[in-house]
DNA sequence: GCGTCGATGGCA
DNA sequence: GCCATCGACGCG
């Protein structure tokens, strides 16, 4: 009797490549809740569960940096997918987005919350905490989410509850405040 | 429990 | 003069 690849792969989780993030930023954004966030840094592992995500589109879209132009902050935005976006934002916070698309869209998918897993103890619930937690700063825009140091997993056997609901923060963005752009993982506790 | 507000800096 | 935020504070 051969051994099902299914229950291999759904025992072991597996890291996400390139060709997940080459889709619009609605369906990555929603494709990543329950995704795992993994980030390696000063020999140390830390992974979450993510609970919450927001799409940015492009040019079009007035809650999204990238209706501003292409600048030297939005720089990233607008190169290939696969890459951190990071930002400063009220002077104090970073935020962790993911270039996805293709090259020159300029769509991104923020990383809102997540659920510290392995016994972290860690607060990632609000993508000012998330990127803190995670140790993510401006240093690392542009870095690539697909190598060694940051990236993404399945998560097997894990099933999200999805919400789709408008978007946090963007009461400015007229006809776009309202568009269904966030999504959270209704199992987690926010 | 909820509304309001200050911190703090890069950006157009 | 804005912000893709957070936490502290004042209510009662």
């Amino acid at each position: 009797m051969p051994r099902l690849d299914s229950a291999n792969t759904a025992t072991r989780p597996t890291k996400l490549g390139l060709g997940f993030f080459r889709a619009s930023a609605a369906e990555v954004a929603r494709a990543l809740i329950g995704k795992v966030l993994v980030r390696h840094v000063e020999g140390v592992r830390l992974r979450a569960r993510i609970v919450e995500t927001e799409a940015y589109l492009g040019p079009q879209d007035l809650a999204s940096h990238s209706s501003r132009g292409r600048t030297r902050r939005t720089e990233t935005m607008f190169g290939p997918p696969g890459r951190a976006y990071v930002y400063l934002i009220y002077g104090i916070y970073d935020m962790l987005n993911v270039v996805v698309g293709t090259e020159g869209e300029a769509h991104a998918v923020l990383i809102r919350a997540a659920v510290p897993l392995d016994g972290w103890e860690a607060k990632l619930t609000g993508p000012g905490l998330l990127a803190r937690g995670f140790g993510v700063t401006r240093a690392e825009n542009g870095v690539t989410v697909t190598g060694k140091e940051l990236y993404f997993q399945t998560s097997p056997g894990y099933r999200p509850n999805i919400a789709i609901t408008p978007r946090i923060g963007i009461e400015y963005a007229k006809e776009w405040k309202d568009a269904p752009l966030r999504f959270v993982d209704e199992n987690a506790i926010t």
